[in-house]
DNA sequence: CCGAAAATGGACCCGCAAGTCCAAACTCCG
DNA sequence: CGGAGTTTGGACTTGCGGGTCCATTTTCGG
């Protein structure tokens, strides 16, 4: 009872996620106009309610699935194989890398906050990537435990979401001040942590 | 060159900016209209645009500020006084019990996303907030060290920035998940590896 | 090659909320 | 009390931008 696009539809329809994707990154949630995604994707009105029928709302609840997404994609392969120091190393080198590059742009950010708000939708996208991200660390730890490289009195789980959790704050203090200090402090700090307590 | 503004007056901008804090907190940054801050606080277009010349902008500039000085201000007396792992702790159960309390109503969150979007000054205000709170945290680390009760190879200042960015994270997580376990994570798991170093 | 369904273009509508303006009412000092 | 300056109310303007509509063209299975 849904799907009723050809193939070119469905390239429209991918063209449109795209353009909005880049029109976000470059000028921030807030300050997109439908009117510009049409512009630089060669669209018009007709064809974006025409994929999108409720809107702005379901076009940038795809973006944000598109994003949320993206950003574990771009930890990977590092984050599915957290197996041994150096690879845990080399994620916390993607990850300074990922966001010093990324800079004060975070398209995630503004619908993260508002989370709830901007729609039900995008609680649950959010939701849904940091169950995701933590779960590969949580993982991760537990290799480690496996081998006898973490403490097996570490509770992974607990770990896991404070690592997450500085991450985030990590990224949203490079958001506010510029700098990549935090999240590095953050990163190096924990990796001592749970490296200190193996081998007893 | 500019106050001119009788006690009256005074009054009013004062009304007005409480009435706007109100607001946001209740439906957010995004859905607040000034419409709604004239009719909760009984005030006119005119009277807002007179003492809020720079109209939407000026206010929320005004309401972001005072809401950073209230996010200190709520961890006093404990944040000024880490001087005692009980101490620690108090301040650790302030935090929660403040958050928790907030839960998904977080109004510098939508400023401190979009940061420097909605104004240059709202980046000042937010960076100025994380100066002051990190420095406090510093502060409390090194008398920590003074007494002997942290080990004196931490590096006070990596420490401090890391937790904040911590504590930033699990209020993050706590506006989009709802679960406040990531912030206890963060300060239970930080806190014991302060401790831990100690008296060695 | 045909016709139903999908894709496209773009003019138009419409409500909302920020910001403007000015006249009336106060306040306060000399 | 007088009048300069401040405060107040609220009607009005304005522009923006999301969403609607429909006529036209293209696609594609049979």
């Amino acid at each position: 009872m849904t799907r009723a696009f050809t193939r070119k539809g469905e390239a429209t329809r991918a063209r449109i996620v795209t353009g909005a994707v880049a029109e976000i990154r470059e000028r921030g949630v807030d300050e997109v106009r439908l009117e510009d995604v049409l512009a630089r994707t060669g669209t018009s009105k007709g064809q974006l309610f025409h994929y999108f029928p409720d809107g702005k709302e379901e076009l940038l609840l795809a973006v944000a699935q598109h994003e949320a997404d993206q950003v574990l994609i771009d930890q990977e392969p590092m984050l599915s194989n957290l197996t041994s120091w150096p690879a845990w190393q080399a994620w916390r080198d993607r990850l300074i890398e990922r966001y010093l590059a990324q800079g004060v742009k975070c398209p995630l950010n503004g619908l993260l906050g508002q989370t709830g708000r901007r729609a039900p939708g995008a609680q649950a996208i959010v939701t849904g990537l940091m169950w995701r991200w933590q779960k590969a660390i949580t993982e991760g730890i537990r290799h480690m435990q496996s081998t006898g490289d973490i403490a097996a009195d570490v509770d992974a789980d607990r770990a896991a979401a404070a690592l997450l959790a500085g991450i985030q704050g990590g990224v949203l203090l490079l958001l506010s001040t510029g700098k990549i200090d935090h999240l590095e402090a953050v990163l190096d700090l924990t990796l001592d942590t749970l490296r200190s307590g193996a081998r007893t």
